[in-house]
RNA sequence: GGGAGUUUAGCUCAGCUGGUUCAGAGCACUUGCCUUACAAGCAAGGGGUCAUUGGUUCGAAUCCAAUAACUCCCACCA
């Protein structure tokens, strides 16, 4: 079979994802091996794959591949998030393209095209998963506003309101002018921004006196009810009692004092807006002042605003300063750097705003989901994410879960008036609501539902669970079985949005955590550190890299440079170094297969002892990999695995039985050889599924029709992955050292410009009980071409020579010695010795050492010095002979 | 303003409870090779006062303190 000498990704890739899909080995069924359960992070369903959700999945299906192997079901659940305001958005847009406004659709209406959008664009993301092999149970894909979910999520709102835990009330909210909709706090990005500070001169009725009062907003004045100092600011203790005018606006307000001013930051007067700033509205309910909204809820002034009605609030802004400075109003003017909040979703700043929303009590709910990590319950990967979650924990707030939008989970909220008095019922459904108002109020007419729908975190919270229908259906099989998942893989900026919410959830809803790891990726930036956006066009397209490196190589360049935790200065170099391990795996396939097998021929004993090195390599290498994955080491895993199979298969273990130009090999080796790819193939399958399944085929014997049907059936991924076994240390060091003396050769040959083609033969001494093991000659003679191995007691003559540690190795030259480079050489090795020596002297020398050190490293020293003196005689030794 | 973290080779990072895994890995680099699996390769090699300064100790990259630089999170003084 004639090979081609590159990997072509694309088609096996294509071809081995179908695959994979008709065999169903995706999918997983309750049964009686121990689950192993991850759900992803659902993506937006606007979403297109970017860079972050690369590693993101890469990482999960890593580590689904991998628990699948190890004989667990594993059951990776994908599913789309609605995405409420950036789905809003996309569907507003559609409808502009056609011409249709949204205000003029009624809320049907809307709903129909919505559903419209999501169906023919939404979830492309998932779809370009699968390029990236991605493992999901596609049969179990979900939307957090599919039936189960939705029904979820309205049960969960109808309960917790039942228990309490969820009110209604008017608060101060971040207010998004744009997207028309209250956020959450933690959707408000602060960025610094460059302003300006406003020093305005507030007069004192009835007198020529004024005060000035700093603002970064001047168009709030219209709403100003009071200007408050320090009380025990001297500077003001005249103003006590007495009223000021708003500039501009002629309103009287009055002087309050409160501890809350800073007397340091501007003038330490600060005027008083309850209506638009969180702290003068606290100010506001503790003084009884006055609210004045001047916005309406697309940031322009309302009626309250006077002249300026109708004025987008930055324009105002503008106006309103003009015309102060020409009524002489304004003090001063200065640059000042602040920091605005911004919407996450839509960057507009966010506008404080006093409004009814919904919330949920947090302050009980919460303990309990920091006690489950603290107590190591969940665990947390890098474990510095503790801190975060703690401080975020015992600093909560009640959570605004009502969004005015129309796409998402409407709240089950109905309203009607009894005797003038608005009541509020809160039922599964209209139909209940209807009953629950007859039952309770005696009502019976129409009831109006609630306009809000609920912030879209409220059905993520749920997903571990909703996903299993363990909300609905509390005892079904599926829950009781997948639940809790194992592994949650998920970026640290939604810490609070949805890891912290979801432990909550699992706490409320099934007494249990969600998930017992939670794994948090770093930030993919470029090589630069920046993050990633749109806006730098520094993100690379992930589609276009696969398609450049194929799936494996990026998801190997992925992993390497992702520690946990860490972010990831991403460079599409690395991406590089994954295809060309793709394609030095296929070369050593290549290699094998292209290798004539002897039935007659006996295995040679280099064969035999490379063989038995090979697995004990294995052996070693895959404890190691263990405790990596242990630990969510995964790069260091990948790393590992690579140097294994590049280095110690390819390199070394190939060499070594690599039979001569025209030679078959025998059939024993050849199997033997065969064995262990397969299983390095195994142990690469997670990190670069793709090529190790085509490898696994074509590695298979299929002689025979029927079990070459079997094969092609049949999948590296249902294999069982290799496990550690105990490993013999010794014999590892043994062919250590063989190797090193071949590296000397080389070495050797290389400084002197000698042919690798050129025999050479080659003394050891040994004595002082230093042996070499000798299992190892015939592959020293065949990777270095070795002639003759001689063991001697004696220094040879007309020879140079190195040293494997202590032991002199000597190879006769046949041309001439360049006798004054060799002396050089030999003198700066030499030096090196003797000061390492004296080193080693100083401590030994040193009483305190000796007797304050354990015996163990004392006895080490010892050895050192030994081991020196013995190399500096033997150098010595060869310098005297250089003559 | 509060908190957390980072600083080790040109780059990205390992380095656990102080001592032969102590100065490591991969990439990059240098030199020589188109050697019949692979130039997306092979072989060999050169790179580091472990941020700085003190302290503890027989002994510090490792523990402690201070300093500096960077990063992130939280709070949001108008």
């Amino acid at each position: 079979m004639e090979i081609a000498s590159k990997y072509n990704p694309r088609a096996v890739e294509e071809k081995w994802y179908s695959f994979w899909l008709e065999k169903k080995l995706f999918h997983s069924e309750p049964d009686r091996r121990k689950p192993y359960t991850v759900v992803i992070p659902p993506p937006n369903v606007t979403g297109v794959l970017h860079m972050g959700h690369m590693l993101n999945n890469t990482i999960q299906d890593v580590l689904v591949r991998r628990a699948r192997m190890m004989g667990k079901n594993a059951c990776w659940v994908p599913g789309t998030d609605h995405a409420s305001i950036s789905t809003e958005a996309k569907v507003v847009k559609m409808l502009a393209e056609r011409g249709i406004n949204k205000r003029d659709l009624s809320r049907d209406e809307y709903m129909k095209y919505a559903w419209e959008w999501k169906e023919k664009y939404g979830g492309i993301i998932l779809k370009q998963l699968r390029k990236l092999g991605a493992s999901c149970d596609w049969d179990r894909t979900a939307f957090t506003m599919d039936d189960i979910r939705y029904e979820s999520v309205i049960q969960v709102f109808v309960d917790l309101y039942n228990k309490g835990l969820i009110y209604r009330g008017a608060r101060m909210v971040n207010w998004d002018p744009q997207a028309l909709t209250a956020v959450s706090d933690e959707e408000v990005i602060y960025k610094e921004s460059h302003g300006k500070l406003f020093y305005l001169r507030y007069f004192v009725e009835g007198e020529d006196k004024y005060i000035v009062v700093a603002t970064t907003r001047p168009e709030t004045i219209m709403g100003d009810t009071a200007v408050c100092v320090h009380p025990e600011d001297e500077r003001y203790q005249w103003l006590k009692g007495k009223n000021v005018i708003v500039p501009g606006v002629g309103r009287v307000v009055p002087i309050i004092m409160d501890e809350y001013v800073d007397r340091e930051f501007g003038t330490g007067a600060l005027k008083i807006t309850p209506a638009h700033d969180i702290n003068d509205y606290n100010l506001g309910m503790k003084y009884n002042l006055n609210s004045i909204d001047i916005f309406n809820d697309n940031g322009t002034l309302n009626d309250n605003g006077g002249k300026y009605a109708g004025m987008d609030r930055f324009a105002c802004r503008k106006a309103i300063m003009k015309d102060l400075e020409e009524s002489g109003l304004v003090e001063k003017i200065e640059d000042y750097v602040n920091k605005v909040g911004h919407s996450e979703r839509t960057d507009a700043v966010i506008e404080p705003k006093l409004s009814t929303q919904w919330f949920m009590k947090m302050s009980d709910i919460a303990k309990k989901a920091l006690e489950v990590v603290e107590d190591g319950t969940i665990k947390f990967h890098p474990e510095k994410f503790k801190n975060t979650y703690r401080h975020w924990l015992e600093n909560i707030k009640d959570w605004c879960i009502s969004r005015q939008l129309w796409w998402g989970h409407r709240i089950p909220a109905w309203y009607f008036d009894v005797n003038g008095k608005m009541e509020i019922v809160v039922a599964l459904n209209e139909e209940e609501a209807k009953k629950i108002a007859a039952d309770k109020y005696g009502y019976t007419g129409e009831l109006r539902q609630d306009e809000d729908v609920l912030d879209t975190w409220f059905s993520s919270w749920l997903w571990p669970i909703s996903l299993f229908d363990g909300i609905r259906n509390p005892d079904n099989e599926e829950i009781k079985y997948y639940y809790p998942t194992d592994d949650l893989i998920t970026a640290p900026d939604i810490i609070f949005f949805w890891v912290a919410r979801m432990i909550m959830a699992g706490e409320e809803y099934r007494g249990e955590v969600p998930f017992k790891n939670v794994y948090f990726t770093g930030i993919v930036r470029d090589k630069l550190g920046r993050k990633m956006s749109k806006s730098l066009g520094n993100s690379p397209d992930p589609i276009e890299l696969i398609e450049k490196y194929g799936a494996d190589g990026v998801r190997m360049g992925m992993l390497l440079t992702a520690p946990a935790g860490n972010d990831l200065p991403f460079d599409e170099s690395i991406c590089e170094q994954g295809r060309n391990f793709a394609n030095k795996i296929w070369n050593a396939l290549r290699l094998v297969k292209g290798w004539a097998v002897s039935d007659e021929l006996q295995q040679s004993p280099e064969n035999e002892v490379s063989v038995q090195w090979m697995e004990q390599r294995m052996a070693c290498v895959l404890e190691q990999i263990e405790k990596d994955f242990e630990q969510y080491r995964l790069s260091e895993a990948l790393m590992n695995t690579y140097k294994l199979i590049w280095d110690d298969f390819c390199s070394w273990y190939l060499e070594m039985v690599k039979p001569a130009y025209g030679t078959p090999i025998d059939r024993e080796t050849y199997l033997s050889t065969i064995a262990i790819f397969e299983r390095l193939m195994c142990m690469l399958h997670p990190f670069m599924p793709f090529i190790t399944e085509e490898i696994w085929h074509l590695l298979q014997d299929t002689d025979s029709e029927a079990k070459a049907e079997l094969i092609a059936q049949s999948s590296i991924m249902i294999q069982h992955m290799p496990v550690s076994v105990f490993f013999d240390q010794r014999m590892l060091d043994d062919c250590a050292m063989a190797q090193d003396v071949v590296t000397g050769i080389r070495n050797l040959r290389n400084s002197r410009g000698l042919s690798p083609k050129e025999a050479l033969e080659l003394f050891v001494v040994c004595g002082d009980g230093k042996q070499m093991n000798s299992r190892f000659d015939g592959i020293i003679k065949k990777l270095a071409n070795v002639s003759k191995i001689n063991y001697v007691n004696e220094k040879v003559e007309g020879t140079i020579s190195f040293m494997i540690g202590t032991t002199e190795c000597f190879v006769p030259m046949s041309q001439n010695v360049d006798v004054e480079a060799e002396r050089k050489k030999l003198e700066e090795e030499l030096k090196y010795a003797e000061g390492f020596l004296a080193s080693v002297m100083k401590k030994l020398g040193n009483e305190k050492f000796v007797n304050g050190a354990p015996e163990k490293v004392v006895a080490v020293e010892r050895q050192k010095k030994a081991d020196a003196e013995q190399k500096i005689a033997a150098l010595k030794a060869q310098i005297a002979n250089l003559k």
